[in-house]
DNA sequence: GCATACCATACCGAAAAGGTAGGGATTGCG
DNA sequence: CGCAATCCCTACCTTTTCGGTATGGTATGC
């Protein structure tokens, strides 16, 4: 659990780049511009998300970030455990450090949410919110939310 | 989003409270050491726990806490949202305070994430847990986590 | 060689998490 | 009645996390 503005701006910054896939690096600091993210505070997410294998980074005077694959073949879910770490529901997920040692009902719900929120990260990929963007920046705000 | 120890303790003591159903109040006190809760912590969640109007108090010797409803109708949703306030998955949300104003593909993931949430929380009740509790407790280990 | 990038580390203030402390108000029971 | 058990309320505290900022270093294209 626990999403946090790393998601939120990640996720923005990683749609930015899928939009752009195919056409060179992208500078941090125009992504930044571009999605209203704090510049240095975006530099730090690039960090997590190049060593996660999400993007690959190019050094020096135009240099900047490109997707490691195609968009299409990354998920949300990896965005956001690249930033927050694994997605877990709770501190509990009925692991040894409870006393209820694996005897948990409590646990289960938490368990069964993880997975929902899990395979709602995992199946949407960079490529579906790009178009979806795209879409709605043609078209109007009536676009669809969900 | 956001689940934190007061829903974890929370949920335990409701479950605890929801197998001692019609058998009179229980003390908080009883509950705390029953559940390993820090007793002072749990008292504040009861708190928020009537004021949502979850739980009835009977004050004075021999009083403690009773279900305001049946275990069967109180769902893990009520207890979550009643200690966390309104589930939500970002600060993002797609509302107002967002420069992208509803055409925000971001916020669609999100919402479905919160969506998938809600669906798990609210479709599992007090009784349900509290039963599969009971079944871990007399049978062994090996009992169902999901 | 210099502006433009990324890279690394450290720091920092504010807020939230996760409690603790100390009393006050009610009530059951002997 | 008196007292212990219980809930009720407010305030406080410590630690961690959040959301950045600051400073400098390193590579690279032009």
């Amino acid at each position: 659990m626990r999403l946090t503005a790393k998601s939120e701006y990640g996720l923005l910054a990683l749609i930015d780049l899928a939009s752009r896939w195919g056409a060179g690096p992208v500078s941090a600091r125009e992504i930044a511009e571009r999605q209203s993210i704090p510049p240095k505070f975006l530099e730090q997410l690039f960090v997590s998300l190049r060593k996660a294998g999400l993007v690959t980074a190019m050094r020096g005077a135009r240099g900047g970030f490109v997707l490691e694959r195609s968009p299409s073949d990354i998920s949300v879910l990896e965005v956001v455990e690249a930033l927050e770490g694994p997605l877990k529901p709770t501190a509990c997920d009925g692991g040894s450090s409870c006393s209820r040692n694996q005897a948990c009902a409590a646990a289960s719900v938490w368990n069964r949410a993880t997975a929902a929120l899990r395979q709602v990260f995992d199946t949407t990929t960079l490529a579906e919110l790009a178009g979806q963007q795209a879409d709605m920046d043609a078209h109007g705000v009536e676009a669809s939310q969900g």
